[in-house]
DNA sequence: TCTGGGGTCCTAGGACCC
DNA sequence: TCTGGGGTCCTAGGACCC
C-alpha cells in the first residue's frame, strides 16, 4: 500500500493531470490580531505588543489624544504599557517580538506584565479582524474556490483540482496564496499540505511564521511519528495525560498500540479515532458550508460578584446579555428554542441550566424570562465571576420550522 | 496575582412512547 | 410481580478548538 502511494505521488509531477491526488491545505494567519494591529501602527514593529485584556476606558483616548495625526503618526511613547497592569484578562495574541519573552496566547495580563513589562497592551478590535479576514478570504477564493472556514484566521483549502494544486505537493500553489495575500493585505500566514486535515494541520506548523511544509503520504512515519500526541488536533491535555499515563508521548508510540486496546481504553469512537489518526489516516471531507447551532454571550466581571449584595448590577448585566444575544439572533437571523445560562464562580468550577421552550424564539424578554427561570434553578451563595446566556436549537427565521416564516407557509399550513 | 469569549461535539441518564 | 428493547428528546457536564 505505502509503495502504491509512493508510486503515485512520484509520478505526479511528471503527469499531474493523470494522477489527481488528494491535497488538502491548511493555511493559518501567523499571529493573525497582533499582525492587524502592526499594519494600523507601523511604529510599533519590532517592539512587544501584546492584545488582549477587558475593554477599557482608556482604549479610545489614544485615537482622541491625537486627533490630529493619522494612527501611524502617534509617537511610540504614548501606548500603554504592560507595566504595572492590574486587573483581569489574558493575552488573545502576541507579536512575535512579544513571544521571545516567553508570552503568549492565553496567559494572564498580569503575569505577562511581569515577564515583559515594556510590551505595548492594545486591546482587541474585532470588527478590524473581521475585516481582513473576509479579505483573505476572498484573496483564497479567487485561487481555490473549495475552502473550510476554521474561524477567523484558519482555512482549509482543496488543492486538488485547482490548475497547479499537484506541483511539487502542493507547495507551488501555496506559495501562490501566500505570496498573493502578503501582497494584497501585508498579512503574512503558514500552509501545510497533504493528503487530508488531519496531516495538513499539522504540516501548517512545521515552519511558523510565513512557512510552508509538504507532507506526503509515505512520509507519516519520519514526519509525523516523531511529534508529540498533543500536536494531534482533537487531544488535549486531557488525553494527552491519560496517553502520558500508559506510556504513550509520541504519534509513533500511539501507533504502535492495538486499534482494541485504545478502544477499550478511550471508548469506541474515540479510540478508534486516535488509532487512526496516528496512521495518519483521515477521511472527513471539507465542510464548506454550515448552519450555527448556538449563539451566545458571556461576560467575565472585573471583580466577583455576590448574587445578593450586587443584585442590581448582576440583573442589569443579566438582561444586557440577553439583549445582546437577541440582536445577534436577529442580525443573523435565526431564532432558537433552547434558552440557557453558564455561570462560572469564584473557585472557577461553572454550571450550565438550560431550558427548552415551545416556540423558537429571537425576543429578548422571552429570552430573559427563560434565562431568569433557569437562574432560579442554581445554587447563588458563593460570588461569581462570570455569567453567560446562550440561545441553542436554532433554525433560520425564515425557515418553516421557526413558526416565524412568511405568509406562504402559513396559508399552506391552514389549507392542508 | 490565576485562568477571555466565542463555539462544536460527545456522553450519559432520565422521561416518555411504541 | 417481573420483565423487554428501541428511539427520541431533554438536560448537565466536559473536552476541545480558535
Amino acid at each position: 500500500m505505502k509503495q502504491k502511494l509512493f508510486a503515485l505521488s512520484s509520478c505526479n509531477d511528471l503527469f499531474p493531470f493523470l494522477c489527481m491526488i488528494r491535497r488538502i491545505a491548511h493555511l493559518d494567519m501567523d499571529a493573525f490580531y497582533a499582525s492587524v494591529e502592526l499594519l494600523r501602527y507601523p511604529q510599533l514593529k519590532d517592539l512587544p505588543v501584546v492584545i488582549g485584556g477587558a475593554r477599557r476606558a482608556e482604549d479610545e483616548t489614544l485615537r482622541q489624544t491625537y486627533p490630529g495625526h493619522t494612527l501611524a503618526d502617534i509617537p511610540r511613547d504614548a501606548f500603554p504599557r504592560l507595566q504595572g497592569y492590574t486587573g483581569r484578562g489574558v493575552i488573545t495574541t502576541a507579536t512575535y517580538a512579544a513571544r521571545q519573552f516567553g508570552v503568549g496566547s492565553a496567559l494572564g495580563l498580569m503575569k505577562a506584565a511581569k515577564l515583559c513589562p515594556q510590551a505595548i497592551l492594545l486591546p482587541v478590535d474585532f470588527d478590524e479582524y473581521r475585516k481582513y479576514s473576509l479579505a483573505f478570504k476572498a484573496i483564497i477564493r479567487d485561487i481555490a474556490p473549495v475552502i473550510e472556514n476554521r474561524g477567523v484566521d484558519e482555512v482549509y483549502i482543496d488543492f486538488t483540482d485547482v490548475p497547479g494544486g499537484q506541483r511539487e505537493g502542493g507547495r507551488v500553489l501555496a506559495r501562490l496564496i501566500q505570496k498573493t495575500i502578503f501582497e494584497q493585505t501585508g498579512l503574512t500566514c503558514s500552509v501545510g499540505v497533504a493528503p487530508n486535515k488531519l496531516l495538513a494541520k499539522m504540516a501548517s506548523e512545521f515552519n511558523k511564521p510565513n512557512g510552508i511544509a509538504v507532507v506526503l503520504a509515505h512520509e507519516v512515519s519520519s514526519k509525523i511519528w516523531p511529534l508529540a500526541c498533543r500536536k494531534i488536533n482533537g487531544i488535549g491535555p486531557k488525553s494527552d495525560e491519560k496517553l502520558k499515563s500508559f506510556g504513550i508521548e509520541t504519534i509513533g508510540e500511539l501507533a504502535t498500540k492495538e486499534r482494541a486496546w485504545l478502544i477499550n481504553h478511550f471508548g469506541p469512537k474515540t479510540g478508534a479515532w486516535m488509532h487512526d489518526a496516528a496512521q495518519g489516516q483521515d477521511d472527513r471531507p471539507l465542510v464548506t458550508a454550515s448552519e450555527p447551532v448556538s449563539i451566545s454571550r458571556e461576560t467575565t466581571f472585573e471583580r466577583d460578584l455576590h448574587a445578593v449584595r450586587d443584585k442590581v448590577e448582576l440583573g442589569a448585566l443579566f438582561t444586557h446579555l440577553c439583549r445582546k444575544v437577541a440582536e445577534d439572533l436577529q442580525r443573523q437571523g435565526y431564532v432558537g428554542k433552547t434558552i440557557g445560562i453558564k455561570l462560572r464562580y469564584d473557585d472557577f468550577k461553572s454550571v450550565t441550566r438550560d431550558q427548552t421552550l415551545d416556540a423558537y424564539t429571537d425576543d429578548a424578554c422571552t429570552i430573559r424570562h427563560a434565562a431568569g427561570l433557569c437562574l432560579k434553578r442554581v445554587p447563588l451563595d458563593q460570588r461569581l465571576r462570570l455569567l453567560g446566556v446562550r440561545v441553542g436549537s436554532l433554525v433560520r427565521r425564515d425557515s418553516p420550522e421557526s413558526g416565524l416564516s412568511d405568509r406562504l407557509t402559513l396559508f399552506d399550513r391552514q389549507t392542508n
